[in-house]
DNA sequence: ACGGTAACTTACCCTCGGGTCACTTTACGC
DNA sequence: GCGTAAAGTGACCCGAGGGTAAGTTACCGT
């Protein structure tokens, strides 16, 4: 088998074991395992556990950067944006649940490049979801600027609880999934 | 020192470096530092990294399901129920933030009497958290139970998240943090 | 046919951390 | 004072997992 396929094989076998189980509980023989090679191998091609991590860091990260600053960047009512982002996560992410963990992933060692990288991508994240939380907050008269960045980390929370509920929901897909939040926040919140 | 009250300190240090690298990340002879003594006391005492952590998640475990059965068993408007947990929840942990992580580290190995007792305080918590989804979706007509759900992992996501922030933000204390809760509530939500 | 290169493996090393043993020190009742 | 029990420690074992060296197979161009 060619390396570049190999290789994909890998970024998506360890993309699903690292949203699985982290960063340090992820073993790299298992991850070879699953894709039917060894060890070896794969630190041939990615060099260390934290090079793996980086491939599959980066194809989650550059992905979900980019729908996110699509849908922000098309803009909209302040409350009708939390539902178009969601529907372009869920989108993105249909056939590769896993990927958005490694973005929020806290067992990754606290200084090196991983932690830069992903510092990099929460940054850019936390911007977008601060950002709609100042629309969303003037929009209804509240300025607070503490109670925004609570919300924009709070919003960050509750993607992540989506994601994980829908990771043990195979059979439901994007749309339907979109059209579940879509309900629950007519339903709870009138928007 | 008594061994009762070495023990205390080391399950409040167990708690704090539990909750803050989770249980595969933690390290025994570092809980064992930051009290001050080493290794072999620490397995005098409880027997095994399972047996400090039980206790860890037994402490939050039980102050944490306490609280929030009374405050349920209190009653009151739906959308006032999820505000007034919040607050029982801030009351309660305080000075020992990283207490209700113990319940939602998925660090911890998947079976065994850890996973077992952690899915049990899980299940408690879970079952208070549908008991107020269902009231507050039906109290606004809706009754898709998976939706009601759905509704219930997102909300303790929320808490996780809010306890998250918290965190990093040690001059907040239990009162403030509720306030701050219930002015976002109202401004976003009308509740 | 054959040299070379890329794909791939077996067998190994080394560190880190859970867990244990044998031992020393401290506190307290008599 | 002194014996005993509890508090506490230094030094070790061992398994798991990251990482590597050296070798083997398979394919491809000339």
């Amino acid at each position: 088998m060619p390396r570049e396929e190999r290789e994909a094989q890998l970024v998506v076998a360890g993309t699903e074991e690292f949203g699985r189980v982290g960063y340090a509980g992820a073993s790299m023989v298992e991850i070879a395992r699953r894709v039917g090679v060894t060890k070896p191998l794969l630190y041939q091609y990615f060099g260390s556990k934290d090079g793996l991590y980086l491939a599959c860091l980066h194809r989650a990260g550059d992905r979900l950067t980019e729908g996110v600053a699509t849908t922000m960047a098309a803009g909209g009512e302040p409350d009708q944006m939390p539902l178009k982002v969601l529907s372009a996560i869920f989108t993105t992410f249909d056939h590769d649940r896993y990927a958005w963990r490694l973005l929020r992933d806290d067992t990754v060692p606290a200084t090196g490049d991983i932690a830069a990288s992903a510092a990099d991508y929460r940054h850019r994240l936390d911007a977008f979801a601060l950002v709609g939380a100042t629309q969303l907050m003037t929009s209804r008269g509240l300025a607070d600027p503490v109670d925004i960045e609570a919300i924009a980390q709070v919003w960050t929370g509750v993607v992540d609880s989506l994601i994980s509920w829908w990771i043990d929901r195979p059979d439901e897909d994007a749309a339907a999934m979109t059209a579940r939040c879509a309900r629950i926040m007519a339903g709870l919140f009138g928007w």
